[in-house]
DNA sequence: ACAAGATACGTTATCGCTAACGTAGTTTGC
DNA sequence: GCAAACTACGTTAGCGATAACGTATCTTGT
């Protein structure tokens, strides 16, 4: 925090304004003065003092991303991919995570906003909607990650979690496979969305979710590997037992498939497995997890630039932004050809 | 940013400072005055604007991280508990990535500086010690991260990575494997040490590291799997071909192992591994994988505790937190009793 | 040659908050 | 009873930048 603007004005023998027009490309600045200038803060390697600036300006060029758990491989990316194109526009971000926890997180919400942030991005784990006071008053655009709040009048980025439920049953289904049971998610847009398709799958088919064949995750915190193995295991009390599970996302179904392995069954032959999010291990595990790719990069990008759309002209109106889910068959669903290891 | 300490001052007819000192706990103010200040202050829900607050007092309550690689799980996961530990203490965290590109990292801790962090945590991908101008001649105290700089006189919290390569490698003769390669990692601090570590377990044996036994990692973007991949492949050239590798990380071991499936070798019966980082999902593996855990979260709550001891007292001295790493065995060194499935 | 418009630069007033010191009014010591 | 010491609150100056005008100097057109 050492060399300002008044000390690049005074060594030079201008007006502090001259410098600050100078270094922010005004057009009434004289070449040769801005020459000048731009030369003397490059040698002195000055860098605006950005509170400084937010406050002045009343835009702080950072934005807040308020995620439920950074470890989890979805959020990790999506992170990555939206700061990437945050910062070729020399945003920043900073980041809160919530732990799941809807306290939290409307606590989180509050610290970044007043740290004046010129845009918020929320994968929210609010179940009920009180949590978005102060949002809305706030005149900070907003925009919803991965989890919508379709009462909600806000922009959202996410994924066509119906299709995802959807395509994935659809696929377990013309594999053969009829006892198809659905480890779900928390009770919030994606989790519902993708049960919804689940179901619908079955109905196209003129089938109904088989009687304790969805097993319902109620703690909204417990969406990992230890839920999809202790919904397996309920799942294998059921009889018959069910031949395949679509499961919540990627971390459920591994949790799932240990529980498979340990009871000594095979996996797909005696139970197939597709998740959701296609995160970056799938194809490493010990079977590889067929699943419903999410484009979670494109998602980042997409959110970014919405960001900027909105804070460049504000009171545009909301827009939402819904990726196709794809999905990438490995060995969890379909058995490879070759004789098996 | 409506309700301001002005505006709840003129309400409660005292002045803005009086508001002002109530809110942060000053001795000076009664107790009726600042109960009645409390109590608007509530009810208006106001936050101070963090800008400000910043601006005047020098502190933002901010600290910086800058990181190769948001998505690569050991700094997902130091990044989470650092948070955890910093929003528990009111501190928030802006995030930069360096994507692993020394220019990029030069400018996001330029940037992030400008934003007056109260301290600068960085992972640095930095071969040549040129980048750290700038941070040092601020004040602001910073804090390495997995990546050491010995000449730097400069705070560092990390794992003991020759003990790492030590473990890892005497892990591996300890098994009865004699013809033990290394796929090493950047030639940074952590890199470098694994590999020394890996040489002293041999030299304790009277051995050297064989001929082409060694792959080296040139690039520094390039630790993952397909580095490790690539490197393998390698590897299976060699005559005698290894019979064990030690893994810079475990998304190298993870690409090094995809490569000796593909040849149809056994692991571990044909080729042992050990990785390095005890990533979180290196239990679910094809095989699982044995590694060497580095304590990632606790790194991150060391880092935040020696972050918020640099910001309470300055001109502290520079202080080294280095973990003890710790084996933990899996598949992948040590085939199960029970007959493989 | 002179009003009128450009061009290039400077003044002033914030932004919302805090630090450091001021100042009334009350208590206390002796 | 009066100076000294508290107590509780307020004044004055910034922090480092920007926004919105203001003001000289220089071109022009006619």
């Amino acid at each position: 925090m050492a060399v300002r603007l008044k000390d690049i004005a005074r060594e030079l023998g201008v007006s502090l304004i001259t410098v600050s027009k100078a270094l922010r490309g005004a057009p009434d600045i004289g070449e040769k003065t801005r020459e000048r200038v731009l030369k003397r803060v490059a040698e002195l390697n000055y860098r605006p003092n950005m509170l400084a600036r937010g406050l002045a300006s009343g835009k702080s060029n950072i934005v807040g991303l308020v995620v439920p758990d950074l470890l989890h491989p979805f959020f990790a990316e999506f992170a990555k991919s939206l700061n990437g194109v945050l910062r070729k526009h020399n945003y920043g971000l900073i980041l809160a995570s919530s732990e799941e926890d809807p306290e939290i997180e409307q606590q989180e919400i509050r610290t970044v906003l007043a740290r004046g942030v010129d845009a918020l991005l929320i994968a929210s784990c609010q179940t009920a909607l009180r949590g978005f006071y102060g949002v809305e008053d706030q005149r900070t655009p907003f925009i919803l990650i991965d989890r919508n709040f379709p009462q909600l009048r806000a922009s959202f980025v996410g994924t066509d979690d119906y299709r995802a439920g959807l395509l994935a049953t659809e696929h377990l289904l013309a594999r053969g496979r009829r006892r198809i049971a659905h480890i779900a998610g928390p009770e919030l847009s994606p989790g519902i969305d993708r049960l919804r398709g689940y179901r619908a799958a079955l109905a196209q088919r003129q089938r109904k979710v088989p009687r304790g064949y969805l097993i319902a995750n109620s703690r909204v915190e417990e969406a990992g590997e230890a839920a999809g193995y202790a919904g397996m295991r309920e799942l294998l009390r059921r009889k018959p037992r069910p031949d395949a599970v679509f499961c919540y996302n990627d971390l459920t179904a591994i949790g799932a498939m240990q529980a498979v392995a340990e009871a000594g069954l095979s996996i797909p032959d005696d139970v197939a497995f597709v998740g959701c999010g296609n995160i970056r291990y799938s194809d490493f595990l010990r079977i590889p997890l067929s699943s419903i790719d999410q484009s979670t990069g494109q998602l980042g990008e997409c959110a970014a630039t919405l960001a900027l759309e909105l804070m460049r002209d504000r009171g545009r109106a909301p827009q939402h932004i819904i990726l196709e889910p794809r999905l990438v068959v490995r060995n969890s669903s379909v058995a490879p050809v070759e004789a098996k290891s």
